[in-house]
RNA sequence: CGGGCUGUAGUAUACCGGUAGUACAAGCGCUUUGGGAGCGUUUAGACUGGGUUCGAUUCCCAGCAGCCCGACCA
């Protein structure tokens, strides 16, 4: 992409209404622009990131036997009521509306009773499960206070997908694959250093919920690791009983600030009772569906990787999950650099390669590469006279200091290894 | 939902009960080109409503909006 048909522009200064270190990088990048508290829209390289991220999960999601499709956002009162979870005394995160007949819709701000709605007229066999359907998908909490940039918004996009078993063997067989599929999600998406799951409370199917938290200085969460065996225990579930029950030691906790970046739970029956959802055995009896819930909020996600990895001079994203590979900065204006600089984009462009092409003109130097460091792609290639002169472009990863001048058919070489 | 704070150009800010000033951004002209460059010039602003007052952006009240702390949550 051309930065000159880039219609955002960084800012130096963010505006004063953000606070968090997530939200003023990627205002001032140009990732997102915030419509209201708690609500924010994706431009064009914050969602080309939000993609990245899906694309890890949905991989992910698939490898272990998820079947991706599409809930509706408008929720209907009587499916809600099967649940008692339609009242507002009961769940106040609710966003309801008005139908012109006269109707009443909620908008999702979770799925549990979208799917065993479906479910329910599609699972009668014992042979139509096991089965992992899930979405990503915008959701909607009338969050009394929402904070932190995109950490916690009002409207969110998530990933959610539900296990339907037919026992708490296969329940729990799938809940261990999940685990590693979340590791793998978060390794990929360059926090899983810095991300441990961590015990949380479980509700009335299980003794725990698992969450994985990312260990920043921001977090909203307070945990418990033993850096040892990477375990944690979340504050609210932080006990004497569970330290013993999990074989840790108390003495070697360290406590941490963490965000919460997924979470998966075994909801057990919750779901299928009220909504009758049961499938017949080989002996022809009836047995309710084993429910399971496994989310992640991508924005959260983004907004944790923004502050987990950045600098003082801006953003910078893991390959992985990077809005582009390679940012081309053109310095000067001098016809021959400029031909050079599109030869290159071209030559990478061909190559498969993600480019964003600072081809802008009458810019200094210092503001290309103020901007780059901002936007933090993974590399900053460099065309200048200066360059030219060597024979090559000047290439420097995000996180280096210094550059070196390596010839265009090198540098193809080199991506394709990093890749 | 309790508590606190704040609303001035696109952004960040200043002053003031009496003509709202500056920087960045944006437009134009010239110069400049390896770490947010210079000179000149132009455009652009007091959240809304009510009250006090000769006069309110300034003081008071209400509404709306935003931020922070707590509670709650992906």
């Amino acid at each position: 992409m051309r930065q000159s048909k880039l219609f955002t522009k960084t800012k130096k200064e963010a505006p004063t209404d953000e606070i968090s270190k997530n939200a003023e990088l990627l205002i001032r990048a140009g990732f997102i622009h915030k419509e209201m508290a708690g609500v924010y829209s994706y431009l064009p390289l914050g969602l080309r990131v939000l993609n990245k991220i899906e694309n890890i999960i949905r991989e992910e999601m698939n490898m272990v036997g998820g079947i991706e499709m599409r809930t509706a956002v408008f929720q209907s009162k009587e499916v809600w009521e099967k649940s008692n979870r339609w009242d507002d005394d009961i769940v106040d995160a609710w966003f309801k509306t008005k139908l012109k007949n006269g109707g009443e819709v909620g908008l999702s701000f979770t799925n549990e009773e979208a799917y065993s709605n479906i479910l329910k007229q599609y699972v009668s066999s014992y042979k139509d499960l096991p089965i992992y359907p899930y979405d990503f998908k915008n959701i909607f909490r009338n969050e009394v206070r929402s904070k932190s940039g995109i950490m916690r918004g009002r409207e969110f996009y998530w990933k959610a997908l539900y296990s339907f078993s037919r026992n708490e063997e296969e329940h729990n067989e799938f809940y261990e694959k999940m685990k590693v599929a979340y590791q793998n999600i978060f390794k990929r998406s360059g926090i899983g250093h810095l991300t441990y799951m961590t015990f949380a409370s479980g509700g009335s199917f299980s003794k725990y919920s698992h969450e994985f938290q990312t260990v920043i200085s921001v977090g909203e969460d307070t945990i418990y690791l033993d850096e040892d065996s990477g375990i944690a225990i979340n504050k609210e579930v932080y006990n004497d009983e569970t330290i013993k029950g999990l074989g840790l030691i108390k003495e070697k906790l360290v406590e941490k600030r963490a965000v919460e970046v997924g979470n998966i739970f075994s909801l057990g029956t919750r779901f299928s009772e009220p909504f009758d959802l049961k499938y017949k055995d080989e002996k022809s009896q009836e047995n309710l569906v084993i429910m399971g819930s496994y989310g992640i909020g991508l924005g959260r996600l983004m907004g944790t990787v923004v502050e987990a990895l950045a600098d003082d001079k801006g953003i910078i994203w893991p390959e992985s999950i990077a809005p582009f590979k390679v940012h081309l900065l053109l310095l000067g204006d001098d016809e021959d650099v400029k031909k050079e600089a599109d030869h290159v984009y071209e030559t990478l462009t061909k190559n498969n390669i993600e480019v964003l092409f600072d081809d802008r003109v009458g810019l200094s130097p210092g503001e290309k590469f103020a901007d780059a460091d901002l936007l933090g792609i993974p590399y900053r290639f460099v065309v200048s006279s200066r360059s030219m002169k060597d024979n090559g472009v000047e290439v420097k990863k995000r996180n280096e200091e210094k550059g070196k001048v390596v010839s265009l058919e090198e540098l193809l070489v080199l991506l394709k290894h990093s890749a």
